[in-house]
DNA sequence: CTTTTAAGTTAGCAATAGCTAACTTCTGTT
DNA sequence: AACAGAAGTTAGCTATTGCTAACTTAAAAG
């Protein structure tokens, strides 16, 4: 069997996804967004704002905007993919909006490349027999 | 949105689930088998079965056997489940049996009662589609 | 022009969960 | 009896990722 933790990066990648969603939101994204919408500390975003730009996932201008560069906004953006579908299908199934969306944002991170684009497909068919 | 880490304990289940696994493989458990089916070094389980005693969760005898509690016992079936159903379904969708029972492996600790049964009742009725 | 507030940072703490090094303790062989 | 090996423990390290306290800096309010 053999289970291993691992799980580097899954912060970041909760950071990511909501700095996308607040960018679509908001007309720029400051930490202290983060830091509201996700209900942390203002020092816990600044250290994950330095760490998401040495990974080199954004950037951040004079003014303290953050910018997803291409890479972030790859990772961004399957991630939220993740986080949707898994949403839409627990809702689908009956789930409390509220729980889905609270267990899909766990679930998301988990999930290999190959066992989404499985898993995807056989959602989507679900879904489609509305 | 607001997320939440938490996850504690993620790791206690999957040394519960390990300790279920191996009752079924061997006449006794102890902590060495269990180590041994992680990949875990000693210290790692020597501290971890302490604290599952503490839960509530195992019994130790004299001679170093772990034994589930009606609790413990109950917590590592239901994880247990949690694992082979998703990666049964994986399975089913065409996922390398490895990754399969990793991404399951990792996904099962994250799931709310509500979600997995309402994720059951679909899973299943794709696997009897055969 | 001073004071207040908002945003961001740094330093240092806590919990979780793995590790190695070094120890004990018990068992079994010669 | 002495020594070797297997199992278990303790101490102390690391990394992640959240926190508070206390600071700076810049902008807004009076």
């Amino acid at each position: 069997m053999s289970y291993i933790r691992h799980k580097a990066e899954e912060s970041l990648e909760d950071y990511l996804e909501t700095i996308l969603i607040l960018s679509r939101r908001l007309s720029v994204v400051r930490s202290i967004d983060v830091a509201t919408e996700l209900n942390f500390s203002k020092p816990s975003v600044s250290v994950a704002v330095k760490n998401l730009k040495n990974h080199g996932y954004i950037t951040v201008s004079e003014d303290g905007y953050l910018y997803l560069t291409d890479e972030g906004r790859k990772l961004a953006e399957s991630i939220y993919e993740r986080h949707t579908l898994l949403t839409d299908w627990l809702v689908h199934l009956g789930v409390d909006p509220k729980i889905a969306a609270s267990d899909a944002c766990k679930m998301e991170h988990d999930i290999t490349p190959e066992s989404y684009e499985a898993m995807k497909k056989c959602i989507l068919s679900i879904l489609r027999q509305d």
